[in-house]
DNA sequence: TTGTGTATAATTGTATACAATAGCAATTAA
DNA sequence: TTAATTGCTATTGTATACAATTATACACAA
């Protein structure tokens, strides 16, 4: 029997607000007012509120007289977001390669060679999926609830830019063997090497973003 | 003519309710449920559903269909906290040295000069009030949202655990000389001393603490 | 005894009505 | 002209009514 997990209407706004938020379809400085979203999204104020709420604290909007002002990811955010991952991913990782399961070890194999296969045919959108997945089921099998707690929610604010970043096909590359390299680490129960390969993994993403972004913004 | 800014009951509650679990007043497995509250805490649903829906993005509170489970900090929580707080810690006291201004200067030496003052009363709730003044200063006046975010609520969480390690006298008084040697590193804007020294310091509070509560719940 | 179904109660999910507030523009007095 | 005041409008803040879901207890049959 297939179970349906309903989703809840205000975890459906939060998660459609926020994706429109971190990937631009808003801009910063819009200002999203309850009424708009009530007519544009055709559910009533109580969920729009509740996901509202929880986008202000996550610092994704500011919540103004005239409304939520859209605050975004900006590249001096990026910049923090990176720095901050260099220092804790590699504590995910170690964890992770501590605690993972023979069944979380395949997931993990999967995503790799789910990457290469979209890696042959260019399709850049699952390809970022498969960072996404990639990086997250790290988090998650390190079954350590603060540091993934801490690390998904400024991995998901990173996508914008981690988008464009793809469109770079050396870098492209090079990105897809690192997760290579560290799930090769995480395999051989080398928790050392996997913390200080994806370390090294995400300085590389940021040299790599802080050069394309730093600039023209 | 004064002004009163009012805060929202939305945001009382979430204050409170925040300050209660970590605290204990609520301990880990007990059950919320919003008419209770409505019952305990006087106001309306509609602002206690929003404080839980931020409780429950900070990981305090679990959702599930009898009411809101409170989860609360663990020791293991607390370990991880620390790991991340030391790893990270570092680069707010970085850019904090770097962006500082005279005025912030100065508060920043008030926070230590009233930490010497209530040392020899040794009224410990304010310490503990001057360590969250202090750190909480050094994030700010680093003016890195990113940095700031992350870092807030992870300090927040710690307090239950710091109001009973500042019970150790000698831990108190090196910590206390520690925020001093950090501030002096600041004023003479020695940013690279100023970090070494702050992940240091949270290295030795986490030691301290990892001692005191890593048995003994 | 154990399992199953059903009615009931408890709880959350959603919508909406009403209150309070803040912003803005027009108007008036100095 | 300019500053202050007033009234209106847009928006959020709060409470509550109603719907949907889930847990629980109990009856009843295997």
């Amino acid at each position: 029997m297939r179970e349906f997990k309903t989703v809840s209407l205000a975890d459906q706004v939060f998660e459609r607000l926020e994706g429109d938020i971190i990937t631009g379809v808003y801009p910063r400085g819009e200002i999203l007012t309850e009424l708009k979203l009530v007519e544009n999204l055709g559910v009533s104020r109580t969920p729009i509120r509740e996901a509202l709420r929880r986008l202000a604290q996550e610092r994704l909007i500011e919540e103004t007289a005239k409304g939520s002002l859209v605050l975004g990811i900006t590249v001096d955010d990026l910049i923090d977001i990176m720095d901050i991952r260099q220092c804790i991913e590699g504590l995910a990782a170690y964890y992770a390669t501590k605690n993972i399961t023979d069944e979380e070890l395949d997931q993990l194999r999967q995503i790799n060679e789910l990457q290469d296969f979209y890696f042959e045919k260019r399709d850049l959108e699952r390809l970022r999926q498969m960072d996404d997945r990639f990086h997250i089921a790290i988090y998650e099998i390190s079954k350590r609830s603060v540091i993934c707690d801490t690390l998904r929610p400024l991995h998901r604010k990173t996508q914008r830019y981690r988008r464009i970043s793809l469109g770079d096909d050396t870098r492209l590359a090079n990105s897809i063997q690192e997760h290579k390299n560290i799930f090769a680490a995480i395999a051989a129960k080398d928790a050392d090497l996997a913390c200080e390969l994806i370390t090294k993994h995400i300085a590389n993403a940021k040299e790599h973003m802080i050069e394309r972004f730093d600039y023209h913004g």
